[in-house]
DNA sequence: AAACCGTGGTC
DNA sequence: TGACCAAGGTT
């Protein structure tokens, strides 16, 4: 491990670089985002949990809609699965959506927000970064994050090697964390490391000439502010074969609830079936799609079966009135809509 | 440690 | 247009 002594690591004293991240927020942070607006620890927790892995334009809709419909946390305790998922659907990673639902459970039932890291890390959906989020963002209390807008911060700052997800690095990363954040002025401070991130110390042409930082960070001094941090090594993305049916009966369509594991868990879909199903032999083939998921792409052929399918308790039958309100994934809710525009003007 | 988990925006 | 990216967590 390398150094603790901070000042062998980084040009600023640490309550100089959290004044000057603090000045520039004040000054050219952003400040009209939903979620600052009346804060309060349910929205500090809805907002984080949308904001994993998923940009903020993406989300902002999705967090309006939310606190529409669940204003409380109690109001979310409340709600049925069903709703909830719904709500989301879109918006990907859905265990999110559950976890989401069974954190408002969980505080719902322990009678007051949790407001220390520990006790927070133990609520569902939260890990050290959106802990630390919460302390700062709803409590102004000391919270040190490292996300991917402070990795790559961080990274270029103290030149530091190793790409995302490295253990040593992230070792470095939140320690750095730790020994940078003040005690006061907490909120402001993390905004400011995230909209550094977000706006100035962006992945793609960084504007470094209006950054703060400029004349403290080491991969400027190097002029290879653009080779930090490390890009992780990549794989090939494999491919998987999906095989979907259409079932309809009486203006109804049928629809399968997935487990709560694995891809699309908790939605419905069209019913999937294996490739050696004996109900593909009778089928005919009524379509298809490819869709590229981060870790793989999967080709979807969609049968339309001859023969009676067997219906679990997984099953349900929707009418096309209903669609719009149930958790359908994306690609499956864009190739039914499609199917059904079709099938309308015949 | 590394795989798994979605989707839409961007260039 | 494909590859990269986005306020990560869980297993």
């Amino acid at each position: 491990m390398q150094s603790t002594d901070l000042s062998d690591v980084h040009p600023f004293g640490a309550g100089r670089f959290a004044a000057l991240v603090i000045g520039w927020q004040q000054q050219q942070g952003r400040h009209d985002l939903p979620w600052q607006l009346d804060i309060t620890p349910y929205k500090v927790l809805v907002s984080e949990l949308m904001l994993q892995q998923t940009q903020v334009a993406t989300v902002i809709p999705y967090f309006e809609r939310w606190l529409q419909r669940f204003p409380t946390i109690e109001a979310l305790a409340m709600a049925g699965q069903d709703e909830v998922m719904g709500l989301w659907q879109g918006l990907g990673y859905y265990a999110r959506a559950r976890n989401l639902h069974k954190a408002a459970q969980a505080i719902a039932a322990r009678g007051s927000f949790p407001d220390d890291l520990h006790s927070l890390q133990q609520i569902p959906g939260i890990g050290r970064y959106t802990a630390g989020a919460i302390l700062s963002f709803a409590y102004d209390s000391y919270g040190p994050i490292v996300d991917g807008n402070v990795r790559r911060l961080f990274c270029r700052l103290f030149a530091l090697e190793g790409y995302a997800g490295q253990s040593r690095l992230e070792k470095q990363l939140w320690q750095l964390a730790e020994q940078l954040t003040p005690t006061q002025h907490n909120r402001r401070f993390a905004q400011g490391l995230l909209d550094l991130g977000a706006t100035l110390c962006t992945a793609r042409q960084p504007d470094c000439d209006s950054c703060p930082l400029q004349s403290g960070c080491q991969a400027y001094a190097l002029q290879q502010v653009e080779q930090f941090p490390m890009p992780k090594p990549k794989k090939a993305k494999p491919s998987r074969q999906g095989h979907f049916l259409w079932v309809q009966q009486q203006g109804q369509l049928l629809l399968e609830q997935r487990p709560d594991k694995g891809i699309w868990s908790s939605l419905l879909t069209l019913p999937e079936v294996e490739p050696e199903h004996p109900l593909l032999q009778q089928a005919k083939p009524i379509g298809s799609f490819r869709h590229q998921f981060s870790h793989y792409q999967l080709d979807a052929t969609i049968w339309q079966p001859q023969l009676q399918v067997q219906e679990t308790a997984q099953h349900g039958w929707y009418a096309s009135r209903q669609l719009a309100n149930i958790a359908l994934p994306a690609p499956i809710r864009k190739w039914i809509e499609q199917q059904l525009k079709q099938s309308d003007l015949d």
